[in-house]
DNA sequence: ATTGCAATCGTTACCGGTAACGATTGCAAT
DNA sequence: ATTGCAATCGTTACCGGTAACGATTGCAAT
């Protein structure tokens, strides 16, 4: 049973004494063949299952339909909720995606990157590493013609369609939700200060503090990487201070995570000892002990929409030279900890 | 900037007046080539920066070097941390791979498996939908001579290598840590009864019951799909009931967010009213409130072992007639949800 | 009878690689 | 001088499609 061949128009062409030719032009319905020979042809082709090859005419067009995504990693709710995203309009269009990860890593990054063009895909989709400060490798694929569509972690230096949240006024709301709970010395753990988000996200921290007169403690600014060891290690000190926060923004939810893990084993209860307020997309944040509050932005619409531009610019016969970039909007979730508990907000 | 063309072996070629055989037999390191002529070769290719394109050789070789891998869906820990493990493996030994997702729909995976197929893809992954009870469209791949391996949801129907957990024992073992606990009304939410896990978990979990001596209610076993609302709805009935259970055995993790969202709703306290105990490999579980007492899978090795399989069939030179089905183990965390107050324990 | 054209089909080239085969050159062995 | 062979390179065919172009046939229009 091993080893059948995959049916191509030469098996059909030979079975009914046809050219090739005659039966590709049956098969994509030219006007330029005989009913009667055509119909022989769809029935032939219906009993033998042929599926025209895809090699065969990537080959040809120069076109694959596969869509390179480039992201940290798949299993990150974030990530995959956008890749959902992603995978659902690019089917709608006929295309087909390759997923790749760059775990965090620039290098990683730079290497599947390269990888992926050389799979001669059409377009790539991407949320830069942590640590990807470069971003020659990206431009070397707009350079052969491969254009890319940023989202989430864009950046500056290269000029194309973006898909973002505003992630200042994300943070803004956020740590503004936290001032307003009462929580005056707040902490903002945060990751890579060059990338954009960082700096947005972390720029809307500031705002919030200076709009209620209060003092930016650049030490209680942590910038972290995904080392979860000395990530952990960063928070621990920050909470074993002589003046700790009593409340943290967090600006991914896998650090809302490790941080809530460093307070377990410091003892320290949430909200009551330190509220959390963290940029996160997990469906399970509402079950979370405590619930945490939660910026959350629209994943599968920027899946979504970053496809929509990414084909356009795949499929448009002049060269674009306007870019744009869609700023999406955040959603804040307020949960329990971040909410002071009644008794509290009683006293004040 | 644009279009700009990928760099051929003609362009090489074409520059230092060679034939393109010539040229492809430097890149490819044969002796049989002048060591000077080599050379040039080597570093104008360096200096184009030429890579071999991909779409020639598969046309040729008829092999893409893709594998497919079919789930019910990305956005879903389970699912996404086999694929991690996939693609670790599967990056390693040059393939590349093709996430497709079936979203539960019996429909949407034969589609898109002929989808994947239609790709010619080198074979392919698969745990199969909650929906499916025929796998034709398996068994077409096959005798086509795709390979397939299979994993989680597997067939019997199938002659393939397999990649599954000890789902008997995985019940039996959480069910048991359930009695121990003292809970002796105990119910199990699980999904299609089609399924082999389902039978095998259910299996698990009769067993500890009859092993204890306590009786089987099988209305107290749901057979639930993924339509939020009507296991909802389900899950309510069964503990609105005059006599409802105190714990609950949940097959999938889905289901366990369900049924917390329902307790919630009908204020009945975990593990207090009712106990839950879940196959899950959610990193948050225990972070959950209250901590999920979970029956962990090896998702990472599965995936890899996957592929491993899987890149074995595509490789083997002859026709494999011995198929295995490895059986991994599964790891109960045993957290707060099901667990008796220390008081209650005291009561016992 | 010739011409033109529509209808219908086949031939050929091409996409970018590789492998089989062939061709050329020069030198050593006879 | 002829033969054989190694070294080195080029030609060709093929993978499976499509499009451009060409060929044939028969009939209507002149």
């Amino acid at each position: 049973m091993n080893n059948q061949h995959q049916i191509t128009l030469k098996d059909i062409a030979q079975q009914l004494k046809l050219s090739v030719s005659t039966v590709s032009r049956a098969l994509k319905g030219s006007t330029d063949i005989n009913a009667e020979t055509s119909k022989q042809v769809l029935a032939l082709a219906e009993e033998l299952k042929y599926s025209p090859n895809p090699i065969a005419l990537s080959l040809k067009d120069k076109k694959t339909k596969v869509i390179g995504v480039m992201v940290q990693e798949i299993a990150n709710n974030y990530c995959s909720a956008v890749i959902a995203g992603i995978e659902n309009f690019a089917c709608k269009m006929g295309y087909q995606t390759i997923i790749s990860q760059s775990h965090e890593k620039y290098e990683t990054e730079v290497q599947n990157t390269r990888l992926l063009a050389s799979r001669r895909i059409d377009g790539l989709i991407i949320s830069i590493s942590n640590e990807t400060r470069n971003t020659d490798h990206l431009q070397e694929l707009i350079d052969k013609g491969i254009p890319v569509v940023m989202f989430d972690r864009v950046s500056n230096a290269i000029a194309t369609h973006k898909v973002i949240v505003d992630d200042y006024r994300g943070a803004f709301e956020a740590t503004c939700q936290l001032i307003e709970q009462g929580y005056e010395n707040i902490a903002h753990i945060t990751i890579s200060k060059h990338l954009l988000i960082t700096q947005n996200r972390l720029r809307g921290f500031t705002d919030a503090l200076r709009t209620h007169q209060l003092p930016v403690r650049s030490e209680w600014i942590l910038h972290c990487d995904f080392n979860t060891e000395a990530t952990e290690n960063k928070i621990r000190h920050l909470f074993c201070s002589t003046k700790r926060p009593d409340a943290v923004l967090l600006s991914v939810e896998r650090l809302s995570i490790t941080c809530l893990k460093v307070l377990r084993e410091l003892e320290l209860q949430v909200p009551d000892d330190v509220a959390l307020s963290s940029f996160s997309d997990n469906p399970l944040s509402p079950f979370l002990n405590p619930a945490l509050t939660s910026v959350c932005q629209p994943t599968f619409a920027m899946g979504q929409l970053a496809v929509e531009l990414l084909i356009e610019l795949i499929e448009s016969k002049q060269i674009i030279k306007e870019y744009k970039t869609v700023q999406m909007k955040t959603t804040l979730h307020v949960h329990e900890s971040s909410l002071r508990k009644a008794v509290a907000v009683g006293e004040k």
